[in-house]
RNA sequence: GCCCCCAUCGUCUAGAGGCCUAGGACGCCACCCUUUCAAGGUGGAGAUCACCGGUUCGAAUCCGGUUGGGGGUACCA
């Protein structure tokens, strides 16, 4: 028997995280044992279902690196696979067909109850102590009664027959699961009254459909996982493995919300975490390796994982760990690759920045590409490379000061050093400007004067950057280059005296 | 309320009866490196393995209970 999993999410809102694990664990289970891995678009509750959130799922599960080997057809290109459609929205005849048998079969009835009825029931139980439970009105209508409220223009849903007994199955990561019957809430609703099938129902019709082997989904499921069972033996269909995966959590350990915590995937993309970075982390929410590495790319994930291997606890999405993933993965990146990533972080920077008025310049991939030594060890995010570079693409870059005097100098001390420096860098700049002789012979001007060199070289960096973390110094001059050093020092003494007292 | 699930450092986790004076990673602290910021290196603090009882020569690991937390309980998915 071949494995068939699926992921199934509905495009009531952009790809969440926690979908976007549970897709995760679903595609390494299935390549990792050879399977089918099918993607299907749960669009049934037309009132939450919207297009825009159905590409935003699909994207971000693209661009995450899990192919789908079945899916709906998307942008023209037709559906994969020989069970399609692949959107509910689009098998509602299976659905009507399955409903019907299990009509015919008395294994389910209409129920012409009013959402007032169902209300006061529910109150009646609450106010009894009672779990709330469908009654039972509609169970044993006979035809008579059944015509009456037809005939007052009622729309039936239909509802299945849970019966008596205990569920019993095996979960694949938390073992023997035992649900008594009485706790699923009476005969649920499978199919409402504008004949549109509900999730419990359309979820067992397809996964019989299309023969999934193995449920792979979060545990907020395991408690109705009982009505399934149910639902697959009275559609006289093979029922399929279950693993209920642990939950993803807010930092208070409650179900990981959008209220609480950054849920959407893409969020996250435009903050400038890399892909690699957020499988690796997501792979690690819920199951570990057992070896004392953390650093999986998703080919190795897939060799590696094992349901056998998943935690059955929930765990807390910390987005420290994933910034940690973040820059270990950027730091292996390939130079070309990061790039080409990079760019749009920084062309949105500078973007910005013109829109506020500045002056600026767009840099080409080759001058990017000379920064990359100055800037990989220094992003947690890719979005981190604006306030990094940004002073070499602005023309009046903004100085504090208060920030240019290093803090064991006064102002005339630092107007001094300024000077100094500026004529050692024209010196220097005349014959060759570059690093290590820049370094030399501004690190012998502090000498010469007895002056602490991370003095110095912090009031020029404030001078010529405007900031007080930057990259390297002497990396940063010459990637400013020798005019625009100049000007700089010049307009930094001009900020600690007046143009016409200052030192020549 | 009822049902189900869960319980090892702040967080993610290793651990499937003796290898545990409980290991790793993130974060935190210190030191080293160092022109800043990072990165990197070294070291440290941090868990009476929720609690109680049992089984056993021996329990973080098995069993029972308690407590705590979470999830489910819709004409949402």
């Amino acid at each position: 028997m071949t494995v068939r999993v699926r992921i199934a999410p509905s495009p009531t809102g952009p790809l969440h995280i926690g979908t976007a694990r549970t897709a995760l664990f679903n595609y390494l289970f299935a390549r990792h044992v050879g399977g089918t891995f099918v993607l299907r678009l749960e669009d049934t509750d037309a009132a939450r279902s919207e297009l825009g959130y159905e590409r935003d799922i699909l994207e971000g599960l693209h661009w995450l690196g899990m192919e789908w080997d079945e899916g709906p057809e998307v942008a023209g290109l037709p559906a994969r696979g020989p069970y399609g459609p692949y959107r509910q929205m689009e098998r509602l005849p299976l659905y009507k067909e399955a409903a019907d048998r299990l009509l015919a079969e008395d294994k389910a009835y209409y129920c012409y109850c009013t959402p007032e009825e169902l209300a006061a029931d529910r109150a009646a139980q609450e106010a009894n102590h009672e779990p709330p439970h469908y009654v039972g009105r509609c169970a044993h209508l006979t035809p008579e009664e059944r015509g009456e409220r037809e005939a007052e223009g009622r729309k039936p849903v239909i509802r299945f027959r849970v019966g008596e007994g205990v569920v019993e199955f095996d979960d694949l990561v938390r073992g023997n699961v035992a649900i008594d019957t009485k706790a699923l809430g009476g005969d649920l609703v499978i199919v409402r009254s504008d004949g549109t099938p509900l999730y419990h129902f359309s979820v067992v019709v397809d996964d019989a459909a299309m023969a999934i082997t193995h449920v792979i989904r979060g545990e907020d499921h395991l408690s109705n996982t009982p009505k399934h069972i149910l639902l697959f033996r009275a559609l006289g269909a093979q029922e399929p493995k279950f693993a209920h995966l642990p939950l993803i959590l807010n930092a208070d350990r409650t179900k990981m919300s959008k209220r609480k915590s950054q849920t959407a995937l893409d969020a996250y993309k435009e903050e400038g975490f890399v892909k690699e970075a957020i499988v690796n982390y997501l792979a690690l929410l819920g199951w570990s390796s057992g070896t004392e590495e953390d650093i999986f790319p998703l080919d190795e994930l897939v060799t590696r994982f094992e349901l056998a291997r998943v935690q059955s606890a929930g765990a807390v999405f910390d987005r420290e760990r994933l910034e940690w993933l973040n820059g270990q993965w950027i730091r292996r990146l390939a130079d070309d690759d990061l790039i080409e990533r990079l760019m749009p972080f920084l062309m949105d920077d500078l973007a910005e920045r013109a829109r506020q008025g500045e002056q600026v310049r767009f840099p080409g991939q080759d001058e990017v590409a000379a920064l990359l030594p100055l800037v990989r060890e220094r992003l947690p995010v890719l979005s981190a490379i604006g306030p990094l570079v940004d002073f070499l693409f602005i023309e009046e870059i903004a100085v504090d000061p208060a920030q240019l005097v290093p803090k064991r100098w006064d102002p005339e001390t630092t107007l001094e050093a300024l000077t100094e420096a500026r004529r050692v860098a024209a010196d220097t700049g005349s014959v060759s400007f570059e690093a290590d002789e820049l370094e030399a012979s501004l690190r012998a001007l502090a000498e010469s004067r007895g002056w602490k060199a991370g003095d110095l070289f912090m009031a020029i960096r404030v001078a010529v950057t405007g900031r007080t973390a930057t990259p390297p110094l002497f990396d940063t001059l010459v990637a400013l280059g020798y005019e625009r050093t100049i000007e700089r020092l010049d307009a930094a003494r001009d900020l600690l005296a007046p143009a016409t007292s200052r030192p020549a």
